[in-house]
DNA sequence: TGTACATCAGTGAACGCGCGTTCACTGATGTAC
DNA sequence: TGTACATCAGTGAACGCGCGTTCACTGATGTAC
């Protein structure tokens, strides 16, 4: 085959990069293979370390690239509604649709990572990203709140709501119950601030 | 070695089940292979399947398990404390503990299975047993609401924050904001209620 | 109760398989003149 | 601008390894008489 063009490589990289937080998303570290992810790039597995020093890397450059699907939800309706109370419930309406619940390869990567987060080791990759990351969907979560004090104390209060819904929806997909937990959490958060 | 009594046998059966229960909560079904599961009753690989069908049926029934620990702690508060407001209190206090989080292995199957649940096939016995275990703890969570309407609705809040927290606090575990989270959240629920 | 025999829990080697990583090699790209 | 050569992105075979599952075998347990 030779050599590929710098501008080429680079595509390469980024595409591998895009699958993987597809993919690790989807299936979680464990269950997608270095072939598989080079696949994704039209790539055979052999020159993966051409571009990643390990699979443990590419993880965690993933896991920041995956943070970005959140972070955009966050400011896109943030920026598209002016009034705190009616962009927050926006915002709950479509984190906690059936359309997220099913949707986990671009959705919340709280959520999708938590439990290959929690079994990470502490100073590894992932583990850091995914901290990185939650602090700063915290602050967004932040400017959500209309009220002057205890802000962040209610971000967390609602992250912990929404990441919760989510996971136990995920967790019993294809059931009626699935679709009662994302409801009934989404009415309960709304009313809160009514 | 020969042949071992059938007392003996059903007790290497329950052994086997407890160290999958407590593994798969740790590590989740990849992380645990059949010969660390027959390990930890003192036997090999070999005869696994003297005993099960596949790792995929033991995870199944270790799921079942796994869902008495939480089980047994909702049934205990309960019985412990007579008033519900109070009884709820002392439900999340324990529920939302560091040492919950630091403890998967013998905590909340809800939270350490949600993504292997959410993984695995639709008709498959870990999410079979997951779903029918989260309906039985929202049972016995609706008994901890101290109303007398929308006592279904509250339990499932009421849920997802506590799976939430506990979820956002091991994935962080070991920084100052896993501790934040349990204290937030722990705080705003008894505060709501009052 | 004692004996002969069938049962079957557990052993350990073997099966095919996929994994992450390494490496000698290819040949188009990039660079120096 | 054209040429010679160094660079290096990607290939594909190979590495050692651990996985879930199968199977012939062992020998103590359980049972029938």
């Amino acid at each position: 085959m030779g050599r590929s063009s710098r501008a080429d490589a680079a595509k390469h990289r980024e595409e591998v990069v895009a699958a993987t937080s597809r993919l690790l998303r989807e299936r979680g570290a464990a269950g997608m293979s270095v072939q598989d992810l080079m696949a994704a790039a039209g790539l055979t597995h052999g020159g993966f370390y051409k571009h990643f020093s390990s699979k443990e890397e590419l993880v965690g450059i993933a896991t920041e690239t995956a943070y970005n699907e959140i972070r955009g939800m966050l400011e896109q309706v943030a920026e598209a509604i002016p009034g705190k109370t009616e962009a927050r419930a926006e915002l709950l309406n479509q984190y906690l649709s059936a359309e997220h619940r099913d949707a986990p390869g671009t959705g919340c990567a709280m959520v999708a990572l938590a439990s290959d987060a929690a079994r990470a080791p502490h100073d590894g990759p992932l583990r850091t990203a995914y901290t990185v990351g939650l602090e700063a969907a915290l602050d967004q979560l932040t400017g959500y709140q209309d009220a002057e004090e205890e802000v962040r104390r209610r971000a967390i209060a609602d992250l912990a709501s929404m990441v919760g819904a989510l996971t136990l929806a995920r967790a019993t997909g294809g059931t009626a119950l699935s679709d009662e937990i994302l409801d009934v959490v989404r009415d309960a958060l709304i009313a809160q601030r009514q």
